[in-house]
Parts: C-alpha cells; sequence; structure tokens
DNA sequence: CATCATCTGACTAATACTGACCATTATGAT
DNA sequence: ATCATAATGGTCAGTATTAGTCAGATGATG
C-alpha cells in the first residue's frame, strides 16, 4: 500500500540530495525526466513543498545553462513578533501607520537605524508616487509584508 | 556537473585577468577564438554581464589595432559615475538591472548584506505584483533612484 | 459526493548562441 | 591628399534552450 504521491517523492529526493549541503542546484527537465514526470510538476513540488516557511529559498534561471537553485535557510528568533506585524498589516496599510511599524522595529531592535530609514524611503508617499489612494496603500503592505518576511530569516 | 553556460565560462575568464587590475585591454577575435565562438558572442557576454549596473565601464576602437576596454568602477565614490547610473535606470528598469545594481553595491561594501536582501525584496517583482509590466518597471527605478540618493547623501 | 491535493500540457518568458550585414580605423598605393 | 583595402569591433534578428504560469483534469480522502 503505497500511499505517498510522486510528488512526496520528489521532495524526498531532493532533500536527500541537499543532504548537509547549505544549497543545490538541478535542472528541472532532468529530475521531470528521471521520475517520468512533465517538468511543470517540479514546480509544483518546490512550490508546496520548499517554502519560506518550510525554511528554503528557491531561485532559478531560463535559457541555455538554466537551473533551479534550492537553498536552505535559519529562521530567526524574532518571528512571533514579526508575523503579529504581518498580520496586522494586512493587505493595506497608510504612510503613517507604515511608519510606526518602522519605529517599532527600531525600538525593539530587530533593524538598524541605516536599514529603517532604507525601508522609510521605499514606503514614503513620495517615492510611490501613485496616483490611486487605495492602490499605494496596497502597494506599501505588500512592501512593508515582504521586508518583515525577509527579516524573518537569515541566509 | 557541466551546466555553466560558455557565456558565464567567458565571464569568469574575463574577471580572472581583470584580477585586481583597474582595466584591462582585449582582443574581441582572440577572445572568441580561444573558446570556439562566434566573436559577437563576446558582445553579448558583455552586454548582459559588464554593464555599469555591475560596475563596469566598457570602451571600444575598431579597426587595425582595435580593442575592447573593461574598466571596473565604483557605483558611489565617484558623483559622475553614480549619476551615470542613474541617467541609465532612467524612469524604468528590469528585475534582472535592478538586482544587478544592488549586488554591486554589495560587492563595493557599500551597503551590508541585509541591507541589500531589504532592498531586493522591495525590488522584486514578486513583491510589486503589478499587472502593468511598464508601471511596474517605472515604480522599481523609483524605488531604486530612492535608495542610490539615500545612500549618496550619507555615506 | 464535496473538497482539497496532485498532475498535465499548452502557452509564456527569459537567456544563450549564431551568422549575415554594418561601421570604424589604420595603412599603403597612387 | 585621396582612395582602396584590410583589419578590426557593433548590431540585430532569428533559432535554440531552458524555466514559469495557469486553468482544467484527475485522484484521494473524509
Amino acid at each position: 500500500m503505497d500511499r505517498k504521491s510522486i510528488s512526496d517523492v520528489i521532495e524526498n529526493y531532493l532533500k536527500s540530495i541537499l543532504g548537509n549541503d547549505e544549497q543545490i542546484e538541478i535542472r528541472r527537465s532532468e529530475i521531470a525526466n528521471h521520475f517520468d514526470v512533465v517538468p511543470s510538476q517540479i514546480n509544483y513540488v518546490i512550490k508546496t513543498r520548499f517554502t519560506l516557511q518550510n525554511g528554503y529559498l528557491v531561485q532559478s534561471k531560463r535559457g541555455g545553462g538554466g537551473y533551479i537553485r534550492i537553498e536552505r535557510v535559519k529562521l530567526l528568533d524574532d518571528v512571533d513578533v514579526l508575523d503579529m506585524l504581518i498580520d496586522a498589516i494586512g493587505s493595506s496599510i497608510s504612510e503613517n501607520d507604515a511608519f510606526d511599524v518602522i519605529k517599532t522595529l527600531y525600538r525593539e531592535k530587530v533593524i538598524s537605524r541605516r536599514e529603517g530609514d532604507l525601508m522609510l524611503v521605499a514606503l514614503s508617499k513620495h517615492t510611490l508616487d501613485m496616483n490611486d489612494h487605495n492602490a499605494e496603500n496596497k502597494l506599501r503592505a505588500r512592501l512593508l509584508v515582504a521586508f518583515l518576511n525577509r527579516l524573518r530569516y537569515e541566509s
């Protein structure tokens, strides 16, 4: 009785060749060939099993000599604080509220002054320069959440 | 593992003969011959890997005694170079070109790894998540130029 | 049988490589 | 001086080689 899907098998295979290394580089078509599945299934496996939440960072390059690189990253201690903030931000946030979040991060020593300044520049109304206030606030939320997610780990 | 493209090999070769020197001069046909590729591939390698975004200035001369000169430059030290860079970015920039700029800043030790990573997520296609490709590239250019100007008036 | 996970393939996007044709510069003959 | 020729590098469009996306089909599970 073999309950394991081929996706599970591929997942285990990739983890086994990752072994103790920090990262591996694979050819999508090679893996797909090896397990006799369509290439896009490799994307499916990666998307469902090698997420940031699981501690993996994935990068790729197309074209000749292309590859998919899977990297293991170390999750940090501030994860709880960051998750709470991410939850509070939701899908939209004003400039002032975003600035408050940065101040909080700085006060909690999660980020340095310089890092905070760089984030502020990116979140400012002036830089985003959009007509649609609603779209601006949504974009700002995406940027801020992306920052917070990046702070969850080190590589 | 023979996964690197010949362009990658040529890139590394040029960087190795550049070494610690400020600049090198090569003959296009010689390099092409050495790696058994058509001469125009050298142009391709230079165009994709030795851009100003990558921290290189390239000049050339045709005709007898012609050459291609590759010079390593620092992006922030020299006001002229920074202005050239901002000029090259213009009002629109792709994800890859923007990433190259951040990588160069990190290589020059103008920014820390973490600062670079934070900027990278802000500039990533995934974070910006816009339907309009054109609008996305314009926003990315505003963000990147804002970062550069922030760094310029600080160091 | 309802729902979620898995799997597929057609279409898209990015990168690499090639060769025909073009532009520039040096040199030597007249 | 002028011009022809040789010796360089540049451009661009077309082909090849990769990976990504997404909607729909299929399978597994409660």
